[in-house]
DNA sequence: CGAGAAATTCGAACACTGTTCGGGTTGATA
DNA sequence: TATCAACCCGAACAGTGTTCGAATTTCTCG
């Protein structure tokens, strides 16, 4: 009964470590269906359980309470918010800086609205216990969602706008957060339906164009949001 | 049955009606109270019930269900917060538009760090019941929160700044929905501790400002995040 | 291979939650 | 005063997170 099997005898992988591993995925993925479906109220370990399978007290072996549960689902929100924007700045990278400047909003953006409940969960605080800890994972992963646009803002530090007669030291960074909270928050308003009577879209593209344009950076192209949009959907 | 009194020796309150209502009242605040400590989920029947000496099963008198609860304390926090913005713009009615523009966000910031819980309950989906029906009360207490400042952005329309070649109907909208998310984004992203590695109070201060300014409204003055620190503080 | 150790699973139980129901008690009304 | 609605409560049901002990499966190592 010995898996003899694979090629060599080096045993990479027991058995049961293939099974703890699967079932964590497996766990963690209904976990965030049901975020997806039903809000943070809706998961539950029995839940859970009933859909893998297992008894509401075996999946104390694979997380020691909920908030743990509810802590990887943070931790892997925003790691595939990154990814996504990643991946979108990642596959514009020869366009013109405008173009790319624009482009990790949009997927920002897109990304949020597909998957509400996990940016609600990242961005708002709704588990009593969790607080991020000043060295904690949290604000690594915090940093990577922005790393691509930043890196897009550096190439052309703050150049005329405004009051730059003196260089302050901060405010390239005041102003990449000031990009930030524009996109952010008409990506968070539209989330939670704070933007049904408008159209949300456009006001999305003027006000983000517009933003990066007041900025002295080159402005995007015409038609880069149906670029984006079919880019996005052939992946 | 007809209710002959009206005015004189007619009884305004029975002794009953009076309780009810200080008993609402009671537990509204208890509720409010809870949700500012420990989030939505700490607010409970059980909680409440201890507190204003009754047995949960009594609270069904006032409330149907939890979810109406949430629903009261929900339309109660826009009208704060309304009221906030509102109180604060009207106390700057004789100063510069630029100054009164500034005030407006500067409450609704102000308002929402000292009532974290509420602040979220208003802008992210918490409970997964509710959702905002189109004639709902919530659209209304939605536009009362920016009634002051649109009136302000209204006595200025668009000015010159960039692409008003043509004037397009629902320019201002537009910009008026990209004033608010601004500021909403810094807000929201401060009260969920995302902000935290910054000086946010600067931030907000210079990122509103320069906005108005991009804008071509006259520029706030210069002490006047003071004053209006001052003014709330006396209040 | 086979014995001991470790990991995994489960059922039962405890404390907590929202909600319903039946029967009392109290207050307003005529 | 008599009636009736409003109010309050205890008990109960179904659901939740979590713990514990025992049984079972799997890995490790002599």
């Amino acid at each position: 009964m010995t898996d003899t099997d694979l090629d060599d005898e080096a045993k990479p992988e027991t058995r049961r470590a293939r099974q703890r591993r699967e079932l964590l995925v497996e766990i963690t993925d209904e976990a965030r269906r049901l975020l997806e479906t039903g809000g943070t109220a809706a998961v539950s370990w029995r839940a859970i359980a009933r859909a893998v399978g297992l008894s509401p007290a075996s999946l104390y072996t694979y997380f020691d309470s909920l908030d743990e549960l509810f802590t990887e689902l943070l931790l892997q929100s925003y790691g595939r918010l990154a990814a996504a924007v990643e991946a979108a700045v990642g596959a514009f990278a020869d366009a013109q800086p405008g173009d790319r400047l624009l482009v990790g909003p949009l997927a920002y953006r897109s990304w949020a609205l597909a998957n509400r409940g996990q940016f609600n969960l990242i961005f708002t605080d709704q588990l009593p216990g969790y607080v991020a800890k000043p060295g904690g994972p949290t604000v690594e992963a915090q940093v990577a969602i922005f790393r691509p646009m930043i890196a897009v803002l550096a190439e052309h530090p703050e150049s005329d706008s405004g009051q730059s007669a003196v260089k302050m030291p901060d405010a390239d960074r005041e102003a990449d957060v000031g990009f930030w909270a524009v996109f952010h928050g008409l990506t968070t308003l539209e989330v939670n339906h704070h933007l049904d009577w408008t159209d949300a879209p456009q006001i999305f593209e003027t006000q983000v164009r517009w933003f990066i344009e007041q900025r002295g950076l080159p402005s995007a192209s015409e038609g880069l949001v149906e670029r984006f949009t079919d880019w996005s959907q052939n992946t």
